[in-house]
DNA sequence: CTGAAAGCGCTTACAG
DNA sequence: CTGAAAGCGCTTACAG
């Protein structure tokens, strides 16, 4: 299929070529009539303008680079979610998602390095963001425009924008939920030590159990991975001590739901016998039985954020806030 | 930061542009010495090649676009596996995928032909194909290059080339190694019939009961959506029937748990009073307990298909197999 | 095997 | 308000 070019829409319209760009990108430098005619014939030929061409001569792509994870054993099941709003949010602004693989840590930098010099992308954004992730001061010094979703966690400071959900307010609301549902001895089932994540999340548990006078002591579990059956062995650990508690807050969907199993194993009842929320709001928490209370990240608005921090350059630092999302797993006990 | 171009590697090795353009696209065209001299100063000088220029000259930008999915109700638990082999394939052969939204069906015809139109993209890979999808005759006709992931059903031909996976073959594994597990009434989950994907694996499960001599009447249920619940209202309705079934083969690995769910509910053993497979290998497969039996798609041979069949322009069909893997939910009855 | 030149389709100062 | 010209960084026939 061929394509009508600027020379052509020019020659139709009778004016320079400069005139027809102009009407495109300025259109309030031209004269009324002569932009009428310049768009008429734009519209005519079905002028599509060479992004191509454009980007050679801005050298800007309107293009963003996502590193498209891939673990062997963890699911990240609102990745649709995000990669959608993400690339709504982009779209708004003109721009695209230009997706890529890459090794994690300071391995994969070469192929962000190689992205941006050979002008595929104008930046990138960062997901899965690890403690002392060395992709962040990489970029910086390379000058190569990034923002980051998920902070660098037990650093003050860190280089370059980022855009962060509040996992500490998440579980205040988790705790207060299941407070006003009765609970009194709440439990957190969390990840290791090295992930931030988890530190921030278990950091929100233990102090709004504080603040409400509620017990913590052994009642924090770590497990060892991300998985159902991790979830359900914590749980039964705490079931079995002497004195196990009538609500849980879960770090994550999967480990929730490895409770639930656990509970119903038991022959408990989760939300009457116990009350159990997660993390995410992923497609799991809908299908468990019988629905699982659950964090929902906003992503619209991290996307949101993301984009416009990113091709605004600020240094911008947004922390936003989740919302409970409340089913079955903590009806009143 | 300032890249290094084509004329100041010339200049530094002291040959022409043409030469150091040779040097990367036609190395054998040099004289080893002066290719060596070449690739010495790109080396030093830390050349990348500028993409759009390239593009500009060559009207290829190596980019090929796919529509990230947004379903209200319907959940897509693979897609990261999906896009992360996509990707891996396509940067085998130097290319990368861009993402955008577009509105469903003919609606968005308009976006794919914008996006082809201005030179963002080479093609595009479609995929959640749908009865009659009328994208694929609209790319055709426009002469827009483009592969399908999954066939446009109950057609003999259709318009360009497709990669997909046979359901019909993955109900028979599932049929035959239910039957091999000792159950000899199979009953099957699916969708509404305006789902080829639907009945072709119904056909599958069909076909192979009759193979077997194994019944059918009564034994499909239609299920309103791909939802847990669903699934769950479907088993009951199979359970509550005069002659229950001792195998469930579902659609969907959802509505596979929305049965084991009821199962579970009634006191019933998965794996030991009932065989239940499922479709697709999503994470919710491993979560469930105790594991579900299902279908996994071959996702790196279908990326990989996909990506040369639309590089190399060829109408190409490729139909691939899927494999059994199998958990506790068809633990031998 | 190597080089000079044209050109891909735009945008951007700069004149008029 | 409009136009002629240069140039973004490559590749590609075409000579030599």
């Amino acid at each position: 299929m061929v394509v009508a070019t600027l020379k052509q829409v020019a020659a139709h319209a009778e004016v320079s070529v400069q005139t027809v760009s102009n009407a495109l990108n300025a259109p309030h430098r031209l004269r009324p009539d002569t932009l009428a005619r310049v768009n008429a014939s734009i519209e005519l030929l079905n002028y599509r303008p060479n992004r191509n061409a454009r980007s050679l001569r801005t050298s800007a792509v309107e293009l963003i680079g996502y590193c498209v994870p891939s673990w062997p054993n963890q699911t990240h099941l609102v990745m649709d979610q995000f990669l959608h709003a993400l690339c709504a949010a982009a779209e708004r602004t003109g721009r695209h998602i230009l997706l890529f693989t890459a090794p994690p840590g300071v391995e994969g930098m070469p192929v962000y390095d190689d992205l941006h010099a050979r002008r595929l992308v104008d930046g990138f954004v960062l997901s899965q963001t690890e403690t002392r992730d060395p992709r962040h001061g990489w970029l910086k010094e390379k000058k190569i425009p990034f923002v980051s979703f998920g902070r660098v966690w037990k650093e003050s400071t860190q280089p370059g924008a980022w855009v962060d959900v509040d996992g500490a307010a998440g579980s205040a609301l988790a705790v207060r939920h299941l407070y006003e549902t009765g609970r009194r001895r709440i439990a957190f089932l969390s990840w290791p030590k090295t992930s931030g994540l988890a530190e921030d999340r278990l950091d929100g548990w233990r102090s709004t159990c504080a603040e409400l006078g509620l017990p913590t002591a052994g009642l924090a579990v770590r497990c060892r991975e991300d998985t159902f059956a991790e979830g359900a062995r914590a749980t039964a650990h705490l079931l079995d001590s002497p004195e196990p508690p009538d609500g849980i807050v879960a770090l994550s969907d999967i480990l929730a739901l490895g409770a639930l199993r656990e509970l119903t194993r038991r022959n408990l009842t989760p939300g009457r016998d116990l009350g159990v929320t997660g993390f995410d709001d992923s497609p799991l928490a809908d299908v468990a039985a019988p629905g699982l209370t659950t964090l929902r990240q906003p992503m619209d608005e991290i996307a949101t954020h993301l984009i416009t921090t990113l091709t605004t350059q600020s240094h911008a630092a947004h922390l936003l806030h989740p919302t409970l999302v409340v089913r079955g797993s903590t009806a009143p006990g």
